[in-house]
DNA sequence: CTTTGCATGTAAACCGTTACATGATTTT
DNA sequence: AAAATCATGTAACGGTTTACATGCAAAG
């Protein structure tokens, strides 16, 4: 009946519980995994999180420990499955954000030494040539149930293919340019 | 002298008012028009950081009031100069972070009725496909000196486009699955 | 004369990471 | 015996947004 609206990340927590991934631990590890390209979630928020969602009665925690090692298992009370499917339901505004520095730094980059700025293209586009290559390593791995986690990864492979390409047409564009009015020497 | 590793808004302010906007008025109108997208940046951030900047020595203020409306324009100095073409130096770890809501939503879409899913997927495309209207809106606006300004928001209209792009086929595959295996009625 | 734009600033709240601390279990 | 992994948690720090507060100038 509480309309509390949850934070994305209290959001992200619930659905990690309802795929299956019970502890803290297990939910730190799956979102490093198969969300960390568009999510990323630390130790310090997952523990304070998970008693907070306790506390409002949208997840049940039992003591389960293995051998000495203290362990707590969450899952989903039927408030907590109310919230997910409120959330998951197709509309409300949508967290987007993105922080791009390389970006940043072609927007500065008028007076600089052309080679420089080259040299700056290139080493983005290198960069997002190896994270989509680590995205396709791991990709094979993924056996969640539904299209949900793989259609993620996909993204992730073709959005970083993607963002490889347009660097390295910036860096021709640039490369015409100062070659069209080259730099004095 | 000081190597007193300046953080990426420092930075943007830096660069912002080399690019010739010189109150913290300024600054925050051209990052809300021309890199918005990529970079955001609050009052809340700029004048304390103006007056960090300034005690550092890397921007000189001075009192030009119009009027009677106070008014305090900043230029770079010497050190801060120097301190903007080491960032701008092609190399150092770069910030780069995306939070996508509706990639999260996607991710946790198991089980839901396609019919959701579809509309999900849909809102997010429309999403992408106004910001890149509204970036191209803007395109004939721009008429800062070299490419930098130009090609980020060119970045951004392409993004935005391929975003668009990606989550309609994505809308595709998911109508194409669910019409292999319809949901039960 | 009223609204919009110019201009500056602060305080509180919020969000998130990093570093630290602890200790058991499993693998090498 | 050592290293890696499982597992939980807190405190401090830092960054960012939001809300608030103020007031002049220009345009309608």
């Amino acid at each position: 009946m509480s309309t509390t609206s949850l934070s994305p990340t209290a959001r992200l927590i619930l659905g990690m519980i309802r795929m299956g991934r019970r502890t803290g631990y297990e939910i730190k590890q799956l979102v490093d995994v198969s969300a960390r390209f568009f999510w990323t979630i630390s130790y310090g928020q997952i523990y304070p999180e998970l008693k907070r969602l306790e506390e409002a009665g949208l997840i049940a925690g039992e003591s389960q420990p293995t051998g000495g090692r203290t362990r707590t298992v969450y899952s989903l009370t039927e408030a907590g499955e109310t919230a997910l499917d409120e959330w998951l339901a197709p509309d409300g505004e949508l967290v987007w954000e993105l922080r791009d520095e390389g970006l940043l730094k072609l927007f500065f980059s008028e007076g600089r030494d052309p080679e420089d700025v080259i040299a700056h293209l290139r080493a983005v586009s290198a960069r997002s040539e190896a994270v989509a290559e680590q995205l396709r390593s791991i990709r094979p791995d993924v056996d969640e149930p539904g299209p949900g986690p793989l259609m993620a990864l996909e993204f992730g492979i073709a959005f970083n293919e993607w963002l490889t390409d347009w660097w390295r047409s910036a860096e021709e564009r640039i490369a015409r340019e100062a070659g069209a009015a080259p730099a004095r020497r």
